[in-house]
DNA sequence: ACTAAAATCACCCGAAAGTATGAACCCGAT
DNA sequence: ATCGGGTTCATACTTTCGGGTGATTTTAGT
């Protein structure tokens, strides 16, 4: 019921606990006279991560897909070339591939999270689902068919 | 010259200014005692704007190329080769590698201990003196590893 | 505008994996 | 013979994974 504005409180919370800290240090230490100046640069550099860390939770990147038609010949060095194709026959979604190669990275659920900035549950869920597509149990499984499939290097 | 520094020069006399002008209202207005909660949040909301606007201006977007139609010439020429001398540099046993071929194959520490006749715990044993040996904490970033050194296909 | 798919998050539970420590056995080499 | 490395196993404990379920919100396509 609350979890719509669980954010909004956080932050409300948050900033709330930064000014009180700053009152309290004023009257530990009662600080001198540009006391003011360094609320200000607490309180900017606080809402400046805040921004920064709000913008990149709210634009997801456009992901632009340019469409192009090239034969390539390969050598014996051979480049890595996803199979696009399989990828929309399993119905493999671009979080998905995106949380797939950091998995096989061989990153945790919790640094996958922490990288793509998610909640650990969600990084769960995208396995869970790319396991079903995979068909397969595990991750080291998953990594293993992947690589066969041409889906990750 | 300056160019790269000029962005910052920019937000240090916005800050200024904004200082100054909450100063100067203050001074006109003869801002109640809540005045500094006042600053506190116009300065929030500046830098909370800035924020997002610098995250939004350095994260550049990104873009998928979908190709369509490929012709792959494949070389199947690439025998693997194993890197003997690094597994005798690093001390690893021939049971550990088996024990690691077969965990890249995705199986469980069950599998591969009914796999070779041997109890779990043996495999949990040999795993751990294997990820000491490659500097790794978990099996995807040992595999990740072996593979990179050419210890595994 | 409506709908389907994708992405997000939460909670519970059991299984698997990993850590730490200790110990027994075999086998080749000093 | 004994010393060290390799292999085997155990117990106990913590962390991580994976399964199942349900929910909300965003995004994209008709």
């Amino acid at each position: 019921m609350f979890k719509k504005y669980q954010l909004l409180v956080w932050y409300g919370l948050s900033l709330a606990l930064l000014l009180a800290l700053l009152r309290w240090m004023e009257l530990k230490y009662l600080l001198y006279e540009h006391a003011f100046e360094v609320y200000a640069v607490f309180i900017a550099v606080f809402f400046l991560i805040i921004g920064i860390w709000l913008s990149k939770k709210l634009t997801r990147p456009k992901i632009r897909t340019e469409v192009m038609e090239k034969i390539v010949y390969r050598d014996t060095s051979l480049p890595f070339e996803l199979n696009q194709k399989l990828v929309d026959e399993l119905g493999i979604s671009s979080r998905e591939m995106e949380v797939l190669q950091l998995m096989a990275a061989g990153l945790s659920n919790q640094e996958i999270a922490a990288q793509l900035f998610v909640s650990p549950n969600t990084i769960k869920t995208h396995l869970a689902r790319l396991f079903e597509k995979l068909d397969v149990g595990k991750r080291v499984q998953a990594i293993e068919k992947a690589k066969r499939l041409g889906l990750i290097p």
